[in-house]
DNA sequence: TTGTATGCGTTATCAT
DNA sequence: ATGATAACGCATACAA
């Protein structure tokens, strides 16, 4: 019976002898102290690997990353508003426990932080709500930078991985509360016709209405840019006409007070007058009077879990080299039911329709 | 003639006997390495301080590594809120205009962001809305870290550069702005008593009001720890007083929202039964309905300030040496007129008041 | 030279 | 016992 058949666990002692060194200095790499120098941090990392080493139960509190010293690229668009806020945050919380500094880079039009991407050695790039082309995708790519999107606003190329959330999902929730209210006569207000996550948000919940026999004319869909301003004045422009929606959806909540807004300006309360049902839920939405019901985009785990597909990335660069498909992750959205929508007015629905089920 | 008259420039040995250990330890505490104990660092810590020793500038060392002096840290406490948007925005623009990279960390309470920034080469640290201890402050500046803070809670020890605005003014502004309105009853809803700046705000409110024979008695003044929900009660049980407020004072927008929040509770329409004057002039201010009128601080302009000063200071690295007292640059606050102050409702204001005046 | 930074092993300690 | 961690200082390398 020879001993070794069994699973003889490796420990530190076998990496340092392997590494030429002892057991502290090994302790010392695993648990990313600073009294090491790259090339012996080399040795004790391929042994280990070599040895298959498993770390014991954890004993201590954190756990820094030998990695340490590696930096992410966050690209952002737009600083304003308050997506970035959750996406930075849960961004930085994983990069900082994997002892990796963030680097913050704002995407100007001049495409010039391309450039300073590809002077950096960076464990990899998350671009957030960044307009991006293919070609400039293409290029830090080529340059064997790792890249993941959050919520690309175009369909990303193949070797380019994203995060995105179930838009289509939650345009369907959106549709099926609103029609579980009662509500058949519904505006909607998009974002830009050509994003991709706006437009799945739409595709969703036009084909809940239509499977429940609602229809949505020309008129009662806005395509504002995701713009506040302008999306008060559609809504506003809608609740003017003749048969006024009783409820809206906003593809984004920044939108939905646009809508709040007409509603005041047009003298309805929300939601005894109108019902507004919006898009993400930041904060403003939460804050909003009153409360603001809408489908909650899992913001900060979306940062998360970006960081995570680069870690993944830089740890199996055969993924690259051999240019398989980048993975797309999408995370459930969530209907949040807060006070913006309610019943429609008998008074106010039942007179009026002549519209209904039109369709087989 | 002694020469040691002159500037016997403290040395590492010489912090290492007083704190009874060895220099290179010293320089670990220094450079933030792992391998110190929490009692030793603190030994060479006070004695570093003692001596006021000022690291030397930043040797070049065996690595010239590509990051030094091109990287700038950006520490920040809260990372929600739409304050940050706007520094990091403005901190971003300075710093990549200057080709230098933002990295930004945020500060938990376990203070190991510290020594995370005392191993980086860094320009230095920009400090936004962090509870940071004189102790630690000290840490990075004795480490030759040029630390500025924007927005300090409590007042910086002397060799830590600060932002701010001027808040005194500002509320002094604010108070003008009600009186001349024509209100004599107002409620102050105050955010920390122990924040610097908070507390400035008042002051320059009160006495503003002092001087026009306005007197708000204690029961009209509620610290709310700039919580927004916590806001709301304090205003609303002011509101339910017999004398209650024609206008709030808040010393930020948010907290400000939780007036509107109040006012809706208590069937007050803003501005006829109720004004609202709100600090900071963030976004959500602008987007309350009714826009709320605000102090605005030029909080990006803030920012790009913060990076200056620290571009400054890496110039000449003779102010740190010479123990010159850091600057405190104080930006303009500037009053926004939006729709929620109106003059008080006559049949309101003029029956009740029995207390105008009281004072000489 | 002196001052500072870094790598690594020794010793003591902690957890099973 | 044994595996792992923590803290310190020696030896050394390097910079002015």
């Amino acid at each position: 019976m020879d001993s070794r058949a069994a699973a003889p666990r490796p420990t530190m002692a076998q990496i340092a002898e392997r590494a030429g060194t002892t057991v502290p200095t090994v302790s010392k790499v695993l648990n990313g102290g600073t009294d090491v120098s790259e090339a012996t941090r080399e040795r004790v990392m391929s042994a280990a690997h070599a040895l298959d080493y498993r770390r014991r139960p954890r004993t201590r509190a954190t756990e820094p990353d030998p990695r340490a010293g590696r930096i992410v690229d966050v690209v952002v668009g737009h600083i304003e508003g308050s997506w970035i806020g959750p996406v930075l945050s849960a961004i930085e919380e994983e990069s900082s426990a994997a002892g990796v500094d963030l680097v913050l880079t704002r995407a100007r039009p001049d495409g010039e932080w391309i450039r300073r991407l590809l002077r950096r050695p960076s464990l990899g790039a998350i671009l957030v709500l960044v307009d991006v082309s293919a070609a400039g995708l293409h290029t830090l790519t080529t340059a064997g930078i790792p890249v993941v999107v959050i919520d690309p606003s175009t369909r990303p190329p193949a070797e380019v991985a994203s995060v995105g959330s179930t838009n289509w999902e939650g345009g369907r929730m959106a549709a099926e509360h609103l029609i579980a209210q009662g509500h058949t006569r519904i505006g909607v207000i998009g974002g830009l016709r050509s994003h991709l996550f706006g437009s799945a948000r739409i595709d969703g919940l036009m084909t809940a209405l239509r499977a429940a026999g609602v229809v949505v004319p020309d008129e009662r869909v806005a395509f504002c840019d995701w713009d506040r301003e302008r999306a008060r004045s559609a809504a506003g422009a809608m609740l003017a006409a003749r048969d006024r929606p009783t409820a809206f959806f906003a593809c984004s909540d920044v939108m939905g007070l646009g809508v709040y807004e007409a509603a005041d300006d047009a003298g309805l309360r929300i939601p005894d007058d109108l019902s507004v049902l919006g898009f993400d839920g930041v904060q403003e939405s939460a804050w909003a009077m009153p409360p603001m019901t809408t489908v909650r985009q899992p913001i900060a785990e979306m940062g998360a879990t970006a960081f995570h597909m680069l870690e993944q990335a830089h740890r199996s660069p055969r993924s690259r080299a051999a240019g398989s498909p980048a993975s797309r992750m999408e995370l459930e959205t969530e209907l949040v039911l807060r006070g913006s929508v309610a019943p429609p007015r008998p008074e106010a629905a039942a007179p009026e329709i002549d519209l209904a089920s039109p369709t087989p």
